[in-house]
DNA sequence: CCTCATCATAACCGATGATTATGGAATCCT
DNA sequence: AGGATTCCATAATCATCGGTTATGATGAGG
């Protein structure tokens, strides 16, 4: 019934005095004004200008319209600019998710890209297995999903969890063989898996278990693991202290450097792809933009040519 | 950039949380939200709805204008109850002017009937004589003026003051002589002026005294005006004290009884016309036409049909 | 008294914003 | 799985809104 136009209007003539000057003070012409306001007197069924000879003045009716407007015009330039507050990057919101591995050395170097190039976004951080910050992506909580995906494997089964999404390759992490350093194998150049059937294995999170599995199975034999657990800072600890031999990705073992273990890469080699996931509508929105672009950056990777298909993924 | 239409939209999807039953709640069809958003998001530039699959979700920035519409919507609601609540006497403002003899009887009369019949309306009251009560109304600081014109002498004075006002006649005013009881002529049923050219007499405001020396001239003789005082109780006063002579309108002399006096008409006779003066646009404003009714009422005019002319008055 | 300034009106016209009809795609159910 | 359902997007259409220019009426002022 009554909408922005007409209150702008309102205000404008009771800021002006007269149709003639609130029509100049709003880039339109008088007969705009003169019917525009007609238009609200039969809207509201009221009189809210008074003319009198060649002057108008506010009726009651009219000054509450008046002096409503100046709240509620406010009220909308405002919204208006926090809007293009977001758009320019000078506010909005980042909700990162990503896998506990990349924690130590990517996000904090992507943090701290994002801070300094845009100081004003608010990126909170999340760790989650794919599994679980692909579903809170898709459930809405959650902007960008960091998620790794090994080569072959797996890879049908994070696929479907792809559909709808967009990806982009920030790195290719390549796994190694970590053995303690007093191993056999310890100096060679490459480790063939098939060499290690014999061991005690260290396994990590379910995927990466399952990860080894299917190279053990390809290798030809059936690990015995004798350890689990997600942390790769014990499961090194665990070889360091002679208990078995783990797999574990080039990520954690950059963060910092072991003593006393040997890592070897593989032969053949694999490797798990670092993504960064997220949604199309989201990928335009600026500050995810922003994100991803830091994502590429802190990864190394090309931030154009990124937004790639997994590798094999069909179609 | 951003209406009022937009905001209610986006509103409803974040209420609803889909196209399809925002457009019910709004009473639109799907495509309707559907190009709403699409003409929002591009007004913006920046991505307001998230479709992931076959949901939709608010980003960032649609929360923004969703969150602003709160208020926006509140506020307009809040003016539209205001103008109807004016328009349907729930509210409103009057401000009456009328000359002081007046406000003895006809302004206490009609602001009791105004009071019971729309107990919600606020009308202040000021005491004004004609020329300055006019002057109010032409300014914008008036709503109605009770002012009154003798007939004949000055009417047109005041005609030129009607000019683009429109009047409503409340009721004639019969003007009587008043004399000491004890005055020859008490007696007598009815006055000639004449026989009183050699009294001394008491003028009342300017334009009473105007009518005076008028009606004198027609009968022959200029008065000698002794005293002047725009007070009629003083008037009365004077003429019980034997003083002279005065002419008081029927409206004063019915207020109260007067002992001591005696009131007699004139013969010729002579009236004023009380009339009601408003703007053409304020007569429309519901809370003055009550005003004017009960005005009307108060006067014992038909409230119908006295939207009249001067008498007299050239067209 | 004439001229200027201001508002109202008419005729016109483009953009906005709704509708119906239809299609495509994700989700749900069997 | 596959089919039905549900939801959003798009196209075509159309009325109305809201603006412009041109013109008229009228009060105000020199």
């Amino acid at each position: 019934m009554i909408d922005a136009a007409g209150l702008r209007v309102m205000k404008a003539i009771a800021d002006e005095g007269s149709f003639t000057s609130a029509a100049n003070a709003l880039g339109f012409t008088q007969p705009a004004i003169s019917q525009m306001v007609r238009r609200l007197e039969q809207r509201t069924g009221t009189v809210l200008v008074e003319r009198y000879g060649r002057q108008v003045r506010l009726t009651e009716a009219g000054q509450v319209l008046a002096r409503h407007a100046v709240g509620v015009l406010a009220a909308l330039d405002a919204a208006e600019e926090e809007i293009t507050a977001i758009a320019g990057l000078r506010a909005g919101r980042v909700r990162l998710q990503a896998f506990p591995s990349s924690s130590a050395t990517l996000v904090p170097r992507t943090l701290a890209i994002l801070k300094a190039r845009h100081p004003d976004i608010t990126v909170t951080f999340t760790e989650a297995e794919p599994p679980e910050s692909l579903a809170a992506l898709r459930n809405g909580d959650c902007d960008v999903a960091v998620a790794f995906a090994y080569e072959g494997g797996d890879l049908g089964e994070l696929e479907e969890d792809l559909s709808l999404l967009v990806t982009r390759r920030l790195m290719d992490d390549e796994v190694r063989l970590v053995v303690p350093g007093t191993h056999p194998h310890a100096g060679d150049a490459a480790a063939s898996l098939a060499d290690f059937s014999g061991e005690e294995w260290i396994a990590g999170c379910p995927r990466c278990r399952g990860h080894l599995l299917s190279l053990a199975d390809t290798a030809g034999f059936r690990p015995n693991v004798a350890f689990e657990t997600e942390d790769y800072v014990a499961q090194l600890g665990l070889v360091t202290a002679g208990l078995g031999v783990a797999l574990v990705p080039d990520l954690i073992l950059n963060a910092a450097k072991h003593d006393d273990v040997a890592t070897l890469p593989l032969s053949p080699a694999s490797r798990r792809q670092i993504l960064a996931v997220t949604t199309p509508d989201l990928q335009r929105v600026p500050a995810v933009a922003a994100a991803l672009d830091a994502l590429c950056e802190a990864a190394g990777a090309d931030p154009k040519a990124s937004t790639a298909e997994l590798v094999g993924a069909k179609t």
